[in-house]
DNA sequence: TTAAATACGCTAAAATTAGGCGTATTTCGC
DNA sequence: GCGAAATACGCCTAATTTTAGCGTATTTAA
C-alpha cells in the first residue's frame, strides 16, 4: 500500500519544477518532460487536470503557450494534489460508496479501516504542497497534531 | 495511493476475529475464510505470514490446529503488520535501494518523497493494532504528534 | 498558413494483484 | 497404522490496475 503513482510523481515534478521559476512564466508539457524525462503524453496529461479539474495552473494557448502557477502552494494540500490527480480517495473501495463489497454483509473491518481512512486523510490534509515542495531555508517545524484514537 | 490490499484485509479481519476469543483458544484459517467469505488460500496465506515473519501468531499444526495471538497488539503497529504482509514499504520503489529509477539523474523531487516517506512511516508507527481493531468502550483519546515539517 | 501548444478520447502494453492448484508435513482420533 | 484436518509453501494463471502511446480537435503566435 502507499504507492505514489507515476502520474503523481510526474505531478510534483512539474510543480516544483515551475515554483523555482520567476513568478509568471510559463512552462510548457514539453518543457517538463524534456527536463526529467518523463513521457510526455502522462506530463501533459497531469498538468491538464491540475489546470481543468484543480485550478492550480492556469493554461495559456497556442503557440508560446503553457502553464502557470496560480494558487498559493501553502493553500493546496497535498491531498487535494491526490484527489485531483486520482479522483475521490479512499483506503478501500466501499468507503466511496460505488462499489459495496461482495463480503460486506459479514466484513468486521468496515469501523477500524474507515478510522484510520479518516485519521490518514487528516494527515495528508495537514501537508501543503509548499511544505513538501519548496525550500524554506530556516523555518520553524509546524506541528500538526493527529488524532489516532478516536 | 493509499490502497489497502485484500491480504491486509484479510489479516485485520483475521486478528479482529482472534482478538474477541478467549484468550488462548485456537482459530484455524478454515473458520475464518468461512465466517467472512473469502477466500481459503489468501486468508491462510496471510495467517502463516503472521505466524512465521511477525511472531503476531502462533500455530498449532494437525487436526484441531490453528492460531494463537501471542503477541500484544497495543505493541504491534499497522506498519509492522504491513511489512509483514507486503515486505519492505516505500512511497516510491527507489526508497528501498533496490531498483534505481531510470529518470534518477534529473529527478527533483527525491528530498520531497523521501521526507513524505518518513513522516507516513511514522503515522504508521504511531498507530497499533489494539488502537485500530479493539474496542474500547470510554478510553480517552492518546494522541501522537506528527511533525510534519522537518 | 504553418507550427507549437493545450485538450481529450481511445486503445494496447506492462505491471501488479488476487486467486487457485498441488504437494509436503504435522498431529489428532479411530 | 491410517485417514482426516490442519499448517507451510512453491508455482501458475486470471483479473485488475497502471502506464504509455496514438489520433484528432482547438487555440494562437509568427
Amino acid at each position: 500500500m502507499n504507492k505514489i503513482n507515476r502520474k503523481l510523481e510526474y505531478a510534483l515534478m512539474a510543480l516544483k519544477y515551475m515554483s523555482q521559476k520567476i513568478p509568471g512564466e510559463l512552462t510548457s508539457a514539453k518543457e517538463v518532460s524534456d527536463s526529467f524525462h518523463t513521457p510526455f503524453d502522462a506530463t501533459a496529461r497531469v498538468m491538464q487536470q491540475m489546470a481543468q479539474k484543480g485550478g492550480i495552473l492556469r493554461a495559456e494557448y497556442g503557440a508560446n503557450g503553457g502553464y502557470q502557477i496560480t494558487k498559493d502552494l501553502a493553500k493546496v494540500s497535498i491531498h487535494d494534489l491526490v484527489e485531483i490527480i486520482e479522483g475521490p480517495t479512499a483506503l478501500v473501495k466501499c468507503l466511496h460508496k460505488e462499489e459495496p463489497c461482495e463480503i460486506q454483509k459479514t466484513c468486521n473491518i468496515v469501523s477500524p479501516i474507515t478510522n484510520l481512512n479518516l485519521k490518514l486523510t487528516e494527515f495528508y490534509k495537514s501537508v501543503s504542497l509548499k511544505d513538501l515542495l519548496v525550500e524554506r531555508a530556516a523555518m520553524p517545524a509546524k506541528k500538526s497534531e493527529v488524532v489516532v484514537n478516536g
